[in-house]
DNA sequence: CCAATAAGATAATTATAGCTATTTTTTAGG
DNA sequence: CCTAAAAAATAGCTATAATTATCTTATTGG
């Protein structure tokens, strides 16, 4: 039997895979969208991957979905993402950046420049107020978060941004406590931020003890600074 | 064209679904394996899972691979777990519960009852080098973790679990916190417990600086607690 | 307004995932 | 040692995932 020949099937074969090889992706995206038109629907994948993520969970996500939400088809989307894992790496890169941010621009204006243990309590609530906020206005932020513990790659897009914060906490802190070996300092900057972007997993879980996640949290980190100073 | 009648196909098709509906799903395991035979099978099939976890991780996880692993075939693995996420959820709720096991232990062998901070920073890193010990021990234990943060379902286990091990936490901590108030002894224990799970994981992912992880980690929840009785 | 290029649509392909009806083999109790 | 129940194997099915070759439509700089 001859091949059929329909309008697209012309006799060569496409060369899908079926499933994605989560090692040796490429993760970074392709083509930068030039026209407007493009911009939006670059900026629409990455949106509504996000709120996929909320209404079905990673495991239900797929590029056919996104594509159908987005109302578009899966060749456009893959003009600008290689695969799934570029998607959500972008999203990875984006909300660890505005994360990022926030912890940088509250050193740079003296986030730590505190004197008294309440002080600081209220400085370090503020920071991450600040910090919860971007992410509930991140789409699917919450989800980001979880996904990027479950993808090896993502890890190392969260991995890198936890170093990057806590070199700049550091680099604040190592005048501030002297006597602390760099090894203790560091340790310490990595665990806090660590418990800290728990914290804000939990705030957006439990929105109504946000507050009191934020509250203790800040209480914790900062007690447990100011112990250096004995 | 007729139906080809294999030895196996008899005119009657499978019903294969293709994909688990995450949503819905009975979650508990079947038929209790009451012959030897059948609880190696069982027994391998979680603890390959495990393994199959840090092998190639969450993504590539399939029943398919686990049953080529185990040497059984699919039939054989549906008879004790209804779908894929059973199996996770059982190592999920085992995992939890030794852990949950070392805290309940070390409170009711007198973990709490320590007078001096520095008595409490090292209870304090006791249970915590336990809780690490159980989970290194524990095939896949980082990622069961990891998982359960992805899978809501399993999120709940995390969560009761969390729930359990905070209200034993708080029932020792009452007495000695008198003055401080129950709801915020609940957020209080319910942090700490995410705090210290984050640093058991970070601690199984840079084994090189698991020491300094439960050391600092240590001293933060006990430096905390420790500031309730100002 | 037209050519070049960007963006998107059509329509499939392949792989593999989850799962199962049915038959065969083990196991263990009488 | 024989038989009923338990355990596992045979041999698939169906759905859907990721991805693509090719063609068409939009956009824009000249």
């Amino acid at each position: 039997m001859p091949d059929k020949m329909t309008a697209n099937n012309r006799g060569k074969t496409g060369r899908g895979r079926g499933q994605a090889m989560v090692d040796d992706v490429e993760l970074n995206t392709k083509t930068e969208p030039s026209q407007d038109r493009a911009k939006n629907t670059f900026e629409a994948i990455l949106s509504i991957t996000g709120d996929l993520l909320v209404e079905v969970g990673f495991e239900r996500l797929s590029t056919n979905l996104i594509c159908k939400r987005a109302g578009i088809t899966p060749p456009a989307l893959y003009r600008y993402f290689p695969n799934k894992y570029a998607i959500l790496k972008e999203l990875g890169d984006r909300l660890m950046k505005v994360q990022d941010d926030v912890v940088i621009k509250w050193v740079d204006s003296g986030g730590l420049d505190t004197g008294s243990l309440e002080e600081e309590i209220a400085s370090n609530r503020r920071m991450m107020a600040g910090v919860l906020d971007v992410t509930k206005d991140f789409p699917g932020g919450a989800w980001v978060l979880r996904v990027m513990r479950v993808i090896p790659l993502l890890r190392e897009v969260q991995m890198e941004s936890r170093i990057l914060v806590a070199d700049k906490l550091y680099e604040g802190m190592r005048a501030k406590y002297p006597n602390v070996s760099d090894e203790r300092l560091q340790t310490a900057t990595l665990l806090t931020t660590d418990a800290g972007s728990s914290a804000i997993e939990l705030a957006i879980e439990e929105p109504d003890r946000a507050e009191a996640f934020l509250d203790e949290t800040s209480v914790m980190v900062a007690t447990y600074y100011h112990s250096f100073l004995k």
